[in-house]
DNA sequence: ATACCTGCAAACAATTTGCACAAAC
DNA sequence: GTTTGTGCAAATTGTTTGCAGGTAT
């Protein structure tokens, strides 16, 4: 039980170079194309500090001034592929538009600073145990969950 | 740390005539008229025992056949009044239309039913505590977090 | 070769808004 | 009588889809 309270670790941040290698990688293996769109839209995905919605990042890729851009299909198309392989996360944000961030796939959770953004990442939840003692107590089977924790980094509070 | 860990304690399921007779009151503190419209939203969305969309209340506010039915407008006015006090919670599902259910303010989960979509809340959540070891790992002040837990509820597993 | 992928523009679907009227306090 | 709420229909917005070519492997 000490573990599981001790939860909550944070994780190094994203190396960019790292990141792009492996999500390529998984893309291959999954019996996906790397196409140059893609590529795009990949590398402009891992040098966010925060998180972003697809229409920015659309409009991001637009103004790169390339002479060939991503279309807007291939933008929510690839988006989609991250979030379902686990290499994007997709935010419930409370208005409409979905936020995205670039993350490491596999069972962790994440903090945003509300106000600059930031995402940090930590692993070992506790959640796992209440889910136990929530199981025995309702009688459900617990199949997941959810989390999003925010707040003020510790940046943003120096400044205020 | 013992409370904190033994948390996740089941909490009584709702009363309509109770729920119904608190947001009453809490709408005219507010300053908010208590209209034919919104009662009929009331009083729809209290009978439901599963999580619903703002859509089907509307179509089902429809059905009732009544002279007079609620617009749309008034629908989602309506709902979003009550999100914001507290009165019922806003389910971020994976599609893009958001359920709603009803619930007591306060900070309370919920778990819910990926079958039959049952809905029980819990209290005594015991992310506080990772909350302030998280806050201490990393710097962060922790402002809040939203959680969803999802699963099958006894009687869904007993049917397959 | 043959999947898979792309861009475009049109289609969609959920939600919001402007406004003239109505109702509650 | 003034503030708050309502209904309608039109407008917005974020996202998805059909299809006629392209392109990676």
């Amino acid at each position: 039980l000490e573990d599981i309270v001790a939860g909550g670790t944070p994780i190094a941040p994203i190396n960019p170079d790292q990141w792009l290698q492996a999500v390529r990688h998984a893309l291959r293996a999954g019996g996906h194309r790397i196409t140059w769109p893609r590529n795009r839209v990949l590398q402009t995905i891992v040098r966010y500090q925060a998180p972003f919605t697809a229409e920015k990042l659309y409009a991001d890729l637009q103004h790169l001034q390339m002479q060939q851009t991503p279309g807007r299909a291939t933008v929510y198309r690839t988006l989609d592929q991250l979030v379902h392989s686990g290499w994007v996360v997709r935010l419930h944000t409370s208005n409409s538009e979905a936020g995205y961030y670039a993350t490491w796939p596999g069972h962790i959770h994440h903090i945003v600073c509300t106000s600059c953004g930031k995402v940090i990442a930590f692993a070992g939840c506790m959640i796992e145990g209440m889910m136990t003692h929530l199981a025995r107590q309702t009688g459900f089977t617990v199949e997941g969950h959810t989390l999003q924790v925010y707040g003020r980094c510790a940046q943003c509070q120096a400044l205020s």
